[in-house]
DNA sequence: CATGAATGAGGGTTCATTCAT
DNA sequence: AATGAATGAACCCTCATTCAT
């Protein structure tokens, strides 16, 4: 079952079965609901991202490379596949509590890697012990987010990687001792 | 006759229309379409706010103080209002362009009073006159929002305000000189 | 009470209310429903043409005249009023069986005068004897009507009045002895 | 799927959907609108209806042949199909633009066959050659179209058929040289 | 395993009608 | 008598889901 993520646009089942070479039934032979694919889409596209992350990140012993590292892939990776940003931002911001319930754990996931990290960072004495590990990382997602929905309502009209840099610079001080 | 800001609950627009009291042919009187319906919610919602937090503006001379303030209207008035805080992190992230297209105007009206007072800043020498204004308003409005987002999720478990003094010292030392 | 013929268009109460300078709810005063208002405009138009035709008919002794002056009567009142024109070719002709038959007795006395004149015809010696009146009536009638129709669908780009001579002298040759 | 000609009586989608045994979503399969099915309804029973026509006109030489042909053929085929008679006389006589927009040009091809046949008689010589073709025609389907209404309003009282030869012997002596 | 035609519940919108003023 | 804001039933259409092949 090969639904890249190649194919959202509009998110009809009919088109999505086109998109991706097969019948609509078929989708059903794999997936209960409507609902269960976006979340088993998106737990394929962040989960395979998180795996690549972690891999990166153990070779890092520095927390401040490891959230350089976060940063940079998380915009790069929305970047090569503007569609998941498209997906992330909009479609899965739906009212809808099964898909929010359904990727919670998914992202979950994804906010321990960050929440460590600077756990990390603390540990080692680079950033501010008195702060929320929790709020941290609040801020740090929320922030690439909203630098990305811009991105998006631009038209990505210009490169979504080169705001990794100073967004970086602003966050370091932000939770730097 | 006003749309109370309470009326939401679901999107459809019988539901709408049950919740303010209304018939749902009495929307059609005021609104030409349920696209056009949200777009005038969230602009009446956003319009007030804006307003009156510019008024509060205007009393302080140092950005810093508008920094906090603006930081502080936000989340209090997510908090007051938990149902305008759900339809703008969830009802209004639509796919649909047309809502998207219709609460830009407004939307960037905010911004635009953020990216100020980041300007204002800078000129006063409190601010890293380096950054983009833009970006840093990014980071902002990311961080209050996701802040927002996880305090919903949390089925509004704890304080939202409270989490806004711990989010502004991140901030005020990522934004400083 | 006028709402003058000159106000069909679209046939929505609120639009027919509006032409006629008054308020929606004023017609209800004069009327139980719309049905009722489209039976009342057709009485009142087709009445008042009738009354009219079987004036001018009195004066005549010929019933040659007679079916004469039905035919042109008939295409220049739909040509002074193409508003009415519009009504009785389509607005009127509904699967509505309420408003099918609430005009069926107005449209029944016109039927009956042009029947009149035939059965006159023919005791004058004018007339084919054996045809029945009926189904002159229905031809002649069925002509006028299509040629009105033809019209319209032509956006009126021509003199309909035009149409009635030589439609007269088919209609002559087919009903004379 | 052959969509039954007998599948109005309303002309709701529910019941036209109902009456051909099939689901309201199963029309949207095979017509984008409420419209295009009555257009697509029309073009299928009158177009059928032309081709049966022709077939049986190619075999006869005289014009005078032909045109009783097409009035019986026209009366015989209302009267087989009462129901094709009612959306005919009624359903399509609308206001509606785009239904006469769309159903004008099958019904032009009719309207061509009855005018060829009548020119044929003028170069036979069996027809007044100063009738204009198109006025002969509007006559001719005018009282076909206005005797078959007569019988639907008539609840079917009588045979349509026999109004064939009655209604013929006049419109022969209208259009006989 | 795969298909895709058929389904039908659900939702946005219109508009004839009512009724408080 | 007159108004017109409010009503809500009715209708067209979409689209996630099913099931016979």
């Amino acid at each position: 079952m090969i639904f890249a993520s190649n194919g959202f646009h509009n998110s009809q089942i009919a088109k999505i079965a086109k998109q991706a070479g097969i019948a609509e039934g078929t989708i059903y032979l794999y997936v209960r609901s409507k609902e269960e694919l976006m979340i088993r889409l998106f737990e394929q596209q962040v989960g395979s991202f998180i795996t690549v992350l972690q891999e990166q990140l153990r070779s890092m012993e520095d927390a401040r490379d490891q959230i350089a590292c976060i940063i940079h892939q998380h915009l790069s990776r929305l970047e090569e596949d503007p569609e998941l940003a498209r997906v992330i931002q909009f479609e899965l911001r739906q009212p809808n509590p099964t898909i929010r319930d359904g990727i919670a754990p998914v992202l979950r996931s994804y906010f321990q890697v960050i929440e460590q990290t600077i756990l990390l960072g603390q540990e080692q004495g680079h950033f501010d012990p008195t702060l929320s590990p929790k709020l941290a990382r609040q801020l740090i997602f929320g922030g690439i987010n909203e630098v990305a929905t811009s991105w998006v309502f631009s038209q990505k009209a210009y490169a979504l990687r080169a705001q990794g840099e100073p967004l970086l610079r602003m966050i370091f001080r932000g939770i730097t001792k």
